[in-house]
DNA sequence: ATCGAATTCAAACGAAAGTTTGAAAAAGGT
DNA sequence: ACCTTTTTCAAACTTTCGTTTGAATTCGAT
């Protein structure tokens, strides 16, 4: 494999990637990935049918990477405590604020998406995203055996919120006044911060 | 009062915070906000300079409706027990899944802006949005009374944006799969189940 | 080496956005 | 009633966006 053409098509992957992550869609051209990509204009329409067939394709593969890296360690999970299940979810889910692109950009896709859906997320919505708030589900699930699927419905979406509120604003909680670390550890801390007080929340009876 | 003039400019504004509230900044063109008023397209220009200049007046009456809706309510609040004054404020923020316009929309297009907030939000956040920050800060506070202000800031962020979640999504919400009632009974279910996570979560040791 | 298919490219297209223009109309003080 | 200022209006301007076009180039199997 790798054809000269697949070589033009990862680089568009990979700039629209980046700046799908950074920007979310609207704010994002085609001007800009192929400037970044530095490919022809029309490649990406070439290449994947146009801006939303691009968006479809980084999706698809932000899905992929985001519930792989929580699915392979779904045993662990699974066999941790449901505190610790529910804190490595967050963790995980707070890495988004590093600067450790190749990891954190699904989480920072996903999380444009929780603002406002494009038309393209709802269609994989279905059939991608289902692992990834199931998790989230069942995690909440562990700690309310007795809620109907509605409680855990919100509970899992009220989770996803908190977290999400974070990542979106990262380059401004880096600046004054907040002036957020942006470290291993700041991220750590934040981490256990937030899951310590969704753990005591679900945790009590409300 | 009230020129003829005035009328124009009232209902140009009238007509922005409706479509404001309900798309956001970006995907609000001032060719809908001018069919909805019916008004001339350039009106905008001429009384506001500008669809920033628009926004920046929306922005500032909405600010001032959410701060006072819950300053005029400070000295309650204040005499509230901190779960109750935090109960309070969750349910006010959750009473945007409302129809009630008047009252909700402020809360929405405060929510647009926790997701990508636009430089006049920026501009006027010093002068404005502080006091309504401030509040939060104020109840998260009483929960943490040695924490140093960066908890205490961050608490705060945490406590907005697991409301905003919500709210943002309140279309979605309301149909399948979640199919979110939007009654005042459900919302205040739903402000129950999370000022009880909130409270219970702040009332533990992190 | 050759030929058809796949890919790249510069350029232009059409739609939608915010803004500007200049004349016409309305307002309101004198 | 007059005259200046304020306000309205239809139309055009400018920029940016996603997409299309058609020729030129490169690829890759024969």
């Amino acid at each position: 494999m790798t054809r000269p053409s697949d070589i033009t098509r990862d680089r568009i992957i990979k700039a629209a990637e980046r700046l799908f992550a950074e920007r979310g869609y609207d704010h994002t051209s085609i001007r800009a990935i192929v400037a970044k990509a530095r490919v022809n204009q029309a490649a990406i329409n070439y290449h994947f049918d146009g801006k939303d067939g691009l968006y479809r394709e980084v999706l698809r593969s932000a899905f992929r990477a985001l519930t792989e890296g929580q699915i392979t360690h779904a045993a662990e999970i699974k066999a941790l405590s449901r505190e610790n299940a529910l804190a490595e979810f967050v963790r995980y889910q707070l890495r988004g604020l590093l600067q450790r692109d190749e990891l954190t950009r699904p989480i920072r896709i996903f999380n444009w998406e929780t603002v406002r859906p494009t038309a393209v997320f709802r269609e994989l919505l279905s059939e991608e995203a289902a692992p990834f708030m199931g998790l989230a589900t069942d995690i909440i699930g562990r700690f309310m055996p007795t809620a109907d699927q509605r409680t855990l419905t919100l509970a899992a979406i009220w989770l996803v919120g908190q977290c999400g509120v974070f990542i979106r604003n990262r380059e401004r909680l880096a600046g004054p006044p907040v002036s957020l670390e942006l470290d291993e550890a700041a991220v750590e801390r934040l981490a256990k911060l937030v899951s310590g007080w969704a753990i005591a929340g679900l945790g009590a009876k409300a």
